[in-house]
DNA sequence: GCTGAAATCACCCCAAAGGGTGATATTAAG
DNA sequence: CTTAATATCACCCTTTGGGGTGATTTCAGC
């Protein structure tokens, strides 16, 4: 199984260490562990994940929120904060940061499943397409789509046509046929309606 | 326009105060303030409102979380949290109630707005139908759609097929086709896709 | 009692979507 | 090297959906 690969940027090796077993029972990998906001900056361009855990307070010059305008200005994949508590104005400055998604330490390790789940999926929803994160996402989530199949289905949320989508991806329309078809059978279902519903209900 | 009518549940006068002028300067109505459970009850039966603010923490026998059991067993309407401070165990009680939403004390006038908003649309798309509000809501929310046209356009959201909307509203498969053409229309967009799509971006 | 909005339905036509089958080229994995 | 998965496309046919027009009924508001 392809696993999603999480960075996890937590200032407190305990509480990092934790995170990074509760992970590895999970579909999730851990691509890295950084302890500070050089390391993760690092990590970020070296071995850039599918997924960001942010720690909100780090211990350094720059905190997890600078981190995350980071990411949204460069490498544009989802992340989600961690908060040990809910300071007002912390979680102000957070919001305006887009993150996918919140967890509270302690933390649960079922919410912290759910958590990621719903942000890969929500982000693979808004974002502008990101092809290399897609296949992984999908294989998670939705099941055994293809990437193409998954880009299709995509196009049908958004509301595209299947001539519409012929063109953007420069193939016929039987074509984009036949790839429609596939995912009504793997989704088990016969309308695009129905797909979106699906997909949906996933959440 | 016709105003959403809130019921707001709030032991502390102040905060009650502070939420009924806030909400009063928006497009919802307060149909009714309660400080204890005893009237919130009596509220509920005898002047029915859209949806219902709940503080989790009342002074009284009953906590809003009793309340909001009540509700869901006799009422079927949407209503929102409102805590002042998030603890663990409360929280965990509160989510097995299906709540549409969470406002935290000290609340956010735009927030506030946003969350109660987000509650009756989702609500309105998630629950079996209940008419009596269903225009209301989609006055706020949806722009002029008719109640009827409203209905159908739930049921295109659940991914239904013209015919099984004519057979479940015990019409034509022409008169749904007309209600669609309006609503497309009025929605400006030309498929059931687009205006799923459409919908969502309003959320 | 007139007006207008809402709901009902019938035609028409054409475009789009769905379902079945089969074929071919490429690539990844064993 | 062989196999399986993926992506590509064609052809068929049927169902569904979308757009246009016009008609009737009912009911609330003026």
């Amino acid at each position: 199984m392809t696993q999603i690969r999480v960075l996890v940027v937590e200032d407190e090796p305990l509480i990092a260490e934790d995170i990074k077993e509760t992970l590895d029972n999970m579909d999730f990998g851990v691509s890295g562990v950084a302890y500070d906001s050089r390391t993760a900056l690092e990590e970020l361009s070296r071995n850039t994940p599918d997924l960001v855990l942010l720690d909100v307070n780090l211990g350094s010059e720059m905190d997890g929120i600078d981190i995350a305008q980071v990411i949204n200005r460069e490498y544009k994949i989802p992340f989600v904060f961690l908060t040990s508590y809910a300071d007002k104005s912390t979680v102000d400055r957070a919001k305006h940061t887009r993150p996918m998604g919140y967890v509270v330490k302690p933390f649960d390790e079922k919410d912290l499943f759910t958590t990621l789940e719903i942000a890969l999926y929500n982000f693979s929803m808004t974002q502008p397409r990101v092809d290399l994160s897609l296949a992984r996402i999908n294989k998670l989530l939705v099941g055994n789509l293809t990437q193409k199949e998954f880009e299709i289905l995509s196009s049908i949320f958004d509301g595209k046509t299947n001539r519409q989508m012929a063109e953007e991806h420069f193939v016929s329309v039987n074509t984009i046929k036949t790839h429609i078809k596939n995912v009504y059978d793997k989704l088990d279902v016969h309308t695009r309606t129905q797909a979106i519903a699906k997909l949906r209900e996933m959440a």
